[in-house]
DNA sequence: GTGGCAATGCGGGCCCGTCAGCTCGAAGTG
DNA sequence: CACTTCGAGCTGACGGGCCCGCATTGCCAC
C-alpha cells in the first residue's frame, strides 16, 4: 500500500464520496476513483461496496481505517519535520568558544541567527581551547570559535581573521597618554601576560627579542580576562588579546599594541562529525559577525 | 517524502553503504542512489555527507531516523495485515442460528472453515428468529441461519433447500413400526408441537385441512428441540423440523412425515451491512454444508 | 429530462527500475 | 614507483508503471 493509496483512501472514507475526496486533495474525480480501484486490485479485497452508485465501506475498510489515520498522521508529521529541518525551524546549535570571542563575536553572531531563526535553541560554551576541541570531538558542541589556528588533525580551523594585542593600563597611568605603545613602550613596567609555554606567550618573547627588547611578565594567566582584576589593582599592565571588549570594563584604560603579534581568529569544526543545517547556518552568522567585529576594531575602537 | 524512500533511507542508515542496501532491498544499486539523491533533492537538505566515496548520516538523518524507522514498521505491519485480511487469517465470525440449523449444519460449516483457515475465531450464537434478525441489524453477526424465509425487507434471504417434518416418537410406539408416518396415521395421537400463530404452526394446519384430517397439539413448543424431553417422557409424538439431528437423543424414534410442508432453510444477511471476506467464506461453507446435511438426509437417515 | 455520482478511455508526465559505463580512492604487486 | 585490481558511488539511456487531467459513458433519483 503507497503513502497516496492510504491518503487517497483515508479521503474516501471521510468525506463519504469520491467525488468529496478527490476535491478535498485538489485531484480529478477520475484520478482518485482510479487510485481507489487500483488499491482494491492490489490489496485482493475491495474497500468499498458500491450500491446504487454510492460507497459504502466494507468490514475489512473500517478495519484498517484506524491504522491507516495513524499512519498517514505520522507520515504529515514527518514531512512536517523535513521541512522544519530544511528551513532550520528546529534543533540545538551548541557552540563551543574562548572567552575574548565568546564575549566579542558571539552575541552578534548569535542576534543575528536568532533573527533569522527565532526557534532555534542557542546553547554557549565559554571553555579552554583544550575542552573546546573534546567538546567537538564528543559531539557536545559542532561549532568552537578559539584564538588560535593550530589544532589536532581531526580538528578543522578555519581562520575568520586576526587580532592583535591590546595593553591594559589602570587609570591615571602615564602611559595612557599615548594612543598607542610599543614593546619598547612596557620597559620597566609591572608585566601582566599569558603563562610560559602557551602559543601566544612564545609568540610575544619572539617578537620582544626580534624588536630587542626583553618582556618578561611578573604575573601569569591563562585566560585574559582574568587580568581585568589585576590591572584595576593596580598589580601592573596587561598584555592580551584586543579582542575581548576591554572597554566594558570600568577602571582601566585600553591602548593597542603596534607591532606585536596576531592572533588568529580560528572557527573549528570536527572532521569526523558533518554540520547540521542549523549549525552551517549558525557558521555563517559566526563569519558575519566576527568580520563586523574586526572591521568596527578597525574603525572605531 | 514516500513510502519507497523511507525504506530506502532506513536501509542504507543499517546497512552503512548503498551496496549493501541495495541488496537488502533487492534492487541494483543505481536505483537506489537515484531514490536516495531524489529524496535528498526533495527535502531540501542532505541525509548523508559523501566522503572518500563512502555515506556518514549527517545530523538531520540521525534526527529523522527515528521517526522513519517507526513509521516504516507501521506500514510494514499494515501490510501484513491487509494480506491477511486477504487470505482470511485474521478476524472474527458470527454466525447466529436457530437450533436445528445451529445443531445440524454448523458443526459441519465450522469443520470445514476451520480446517481452512485456523486462525480465525468462530462464534455460534443460538437464537430464537426474532433475535437473529436484531443481531444481523445491530452487526452483533454477520450470517444468521433460520428456517423462515419470510423476512423484513432489510434482511436478505438466500434459500439454501427446504427440509421437511419428522415424528418423534417414543421408544416402543405402535406406529414406530412404520418407516414413514402421514397426518392422518397421527390422528387421535397426543401431539406436540410448535404455537400457534408461527409460521410452522399456520403450514401444518394448511396442509392437515388439505387432507382432510385436523391436526390440533396438546402440548406447545416454541423450539423444536424442547420436544425431546417431552417425548421421551411419554407425554406424545412430537412433529417438528425433521433437520435437528434428532438421532443423537436416546428414547425416541425418528420418523418422516410425508406429504408434509417444508421449512425452507434460509441465510440471512442484513442488507445494509456488507459482509467481510471471511463472512464470505464462512457464507460459502454454510452453503456447502446446507447441500450436505440434505444430500445426507436424502440417501443416508 | 436533468443533475449528481462513479467508472472508463486516452494521452502525457513523473517515478522507479535495469543495464552499461564512468570516476575516485584504497590496497595489492612487480 | 607505476600499474592493476577492486569496491565504493554517480551518470546516462531506456522502458514500464503509476498518477494525473480531460472527455465521455452508465446508473440512479428527483
Amino acid at each position: 500500500m503507497r503513502a497516496r493509496q492510504l491518503e487517497v483512501f483515508i479521503a474516501v472514507m471521510r468525506a463519504g464520496t469520491v467525488t468529496a475526496a478527490a476535491r478535498m486533495l485538489n485531484i480529478s474525480q477520475p484520478a482518485l476513483s482510479q487510485i481507489l480501484l487500483h488499491t482494491e486490485d492490489e490489496l485482493g479485497f475491495t474497500l468499498f461496496e458500491r450500491v446504487k452508485g454510492r460507497l459504502r465501506p466494507t468490514p475489512e475498510a473500517l478495519e484498517i481505517f484506524a491504522d491507516a489515520e495513524r499512519l498517514s498522521a505520522g507520515l504529515e508529521g514527518l514531512r512536517r519535520k523535513t521541512t522544519d529541518l530544511r528551513l532550520g525551524r528546529t534543533g540545538l546549535v551548541r557552540v563551543a568558544a574562548s572567552p575574548p570571542p565568546a564575549l566579542a563575536i558571539l552575541p552578534r553572531a548569535f542576534t543575528s541567527f536568532r533573527a533569522r531563526h527565532p526557534d532555534i535553541l542557542l546553547r554557549s560554551h565559554m571553555a579552554p581551547i583544550a575542552a573546546i576541541v573534546d567538546m567537538l570531538r564528543a559531539g557536545d558542541a559542532s561549532l568552537g570559535v578559539a584564538l588560535d589556528d593550530r589544532l589536532p588533525p581531526d580538528i578543522e580551523a578555519e581562520v575568520l581573521g586576526s587580532v592583535g594585542f591590546a595593553c591594559l593600563l589602570p587609570i591615571g597611568h602615564a602611559l595612557a597618554g599615548k594612543t598607542e605603545l610599543t614593546l619598547s613602550d612596557l620597559a620597566g613596567e609591572e608585566l601582566i601576560s599569558y603563562r610560559g609555554n602557551t602559543r601566544p606567550a612564545d609568540e610575544l618573547a619572539h617578537a620582544a627579542r626580534a624588536q630587542g627588547v626583553v618582556v618578561s611578565p611578573s604575573l601569569e594567566i591563562d585566560v585574559s580576562i582574568s587580568a581585568v582584576g589585576f590591572v584595576q589593582a593596580g598589580l601592573g599592565i596587561a598584555l592580551v588579546d584586543a579582542l575581548l571588549p576591554w572597554h566594558q570594563f570600568a577602571g582601566l584604560a585600553v591602548r593597542p599594541l603596534a607591532n606585536g603579534p596576531e592572533f588568529p581568529i580560528a572557527l573549528l569544526t570536527s572532521r569526523t562529525r558533518a554540520l547540521s543545517r542549523v549549525d552551517e547556518m549558525m557558521r555563517d552568522q559566526i563569519r558575519a559577525a566576527c568580520s563586523v567585529v574586526l572591521g568596527d576594531d578597525k574603525t572605531g575602537a
